[in-house]
DNA sequence: GGGCGCTATTGATCCAAAGCAAGGCCGGCG
DNA sequence: CGCCGGCCTTGCTTTGGATCAATAGCGCCC
């Protein structure tokens, strides 16, 4: 919804898409020839809200980075039913897995909101892989980044109850901005549902729990939290 | 249990390590004299049945590899209880992505028989990575199958039924046992019931379920698979 | 300003899977 | 051989969270 929209009227494409590119996070301390490179391989690509960007099944041939916008991460199956796996923001990447096992994507990508997004093709990339070990590194870095998050989300669907979860991913927002008491859900609360394996039903419920034992207060998508160590001791307790 | 001992009685032992790890696909074609390099900084372990390997919060130096033997990687609460998120056996790798990230391990490693392992240490790991970039891209596509694997552990626990999980278990150990009808649970069945996000006790009741119904039969951990495109339906059937 | 469509809340009911509590079945060891 | 201690199975009870069915806010566009 509210993206910091970012927008040079249409300068020439190459050299914005360096530009572009030298901001995301992989891609920092590189010298401007291996940017170079990257960039001949790399093609903007603009997605309105609600547009698809990839479905499960698709072949995989680079990977993406949202300049801005939000894109959704889900897992559908043939009934219908979907799983958030992941809501990305500016400056994130997704995909990238796939393309270093050749296999057709599992899950679907979707605009969230209208997004700009770049597209690193698979052989520019592989090429200064080759020549950069410390772009393999920072690679490496960041597949084990994503690694990790998946496990904890693993943790979390099998060792964690309901309210348990929706208690970590709201003080885990709360750690991402930096400890201010306010924070807000980063896309609909429908979504931040099945992010958390949860029916919308069900979230609201465990909020308004919440919001009963004083923990927090809650005003449309903005949750202010009282007392996180409350609230986390709140999470811990019902372990038990 | 029924681990092939190759048990060389003690030879020289850099030497033996090097061979033992020119064994690990992850090595496989890596030149000599990289492989020595990775061999350097390589330490053998043994492990007897039930012993710790490394806990969750211990700090990460390297990675493992299974020589022979089997290792259960869980994810374990303060409260005791405890999620197997993988079972692991000869030839395979693990801890591998807590290395690039410098956190502590996540989860914790238990040796379930008498175990032979590899430690690579992190610095000669990094060290051969500078120089080959095949190396490179060798672990960029094993964290990437780890990656996604997880996804579709993910995918199982969100979106499929406990019956759905256990026949899709099956079909996978079906198809790594190249199609034959008769196959082994790797376990204890506690532990795949665990593996699976289960209690030993529904499992028990699936699998009796799955009798029942004509699908299998079993004997003890060996379980045969009467028709698997029956079985598969069934899964898919109760989706609807 | 007023209806329209979407998102969120609330209440009532249902159900898959967990928990608890006995047995039963080995396999090993004295 | 017979007993002991792990596993596994089976029956019964319980519950966390889903589902179904109404509403209730709320932009938002005309």
């Amino acid at each position: 919804m509210t993206s910091t929209v970012l927008f040079t009227p249409r300068a020439d494409s190459a050299g914005r898409t360096l530009e572009l590119l030298a901001r995301a996070p992989i891609f920092q301390d590189l010298s401007r020839e291996e940017l170079e490179g990257i960039a001949a391989g790399t093609t903007e690509h603009r997605a309105r809200r609600g547009e698809s960007i990839f479905l499960r099944g698709d072949p995989c041939n680079g990977f993406h980075c949202v300049v801005f916008g939000q894109v959704k991460l889900a897992l559908s199956t043939a009934s219908g039913a979907e799983k958030v796996v992941e809501i990305i923001g500016p400056g994130m990447t997704f995909g990238e897995a796939l393309m270093f096992t050749d296999r057709p994507y599992l899950v679907s990508a979707t605009a969230l909101a209208d997004c700009l997004l770049l597209h690193v093709g698979k052989e520019a990339l592989y090429r200064e892989l080759e020549r950069d070990p410390r772009l393999a590194r920072r690679m490496l870095a960041g597949l084990s980044w994503r690694l990790h998050m998946l496990v904890k989300d693993v943790e979390a669907l099998t060792l964690h109850s309901a309210t348990q979860r929706v208690i970590g991913y709201l003080a885990m927002l709360e750690e991402n901005a930096a400890g201010a008491a306010r924070v807000t859900l980063p896309a609909q609360k429908s979504m931040v549902a099945s992010r958390l394996n949860l029916t919308p039903e069900y979230f609201s419920r465990i909020l308004h729990e919440l919001v009963a034992d004083g923990l927090i207060r809650i005003d449309g998508r903005d949750i202010e939290i009282l007392d996180v160590a409350r609230l986390r001791a709140f999470g811990a307790a019902d372990e038990a």
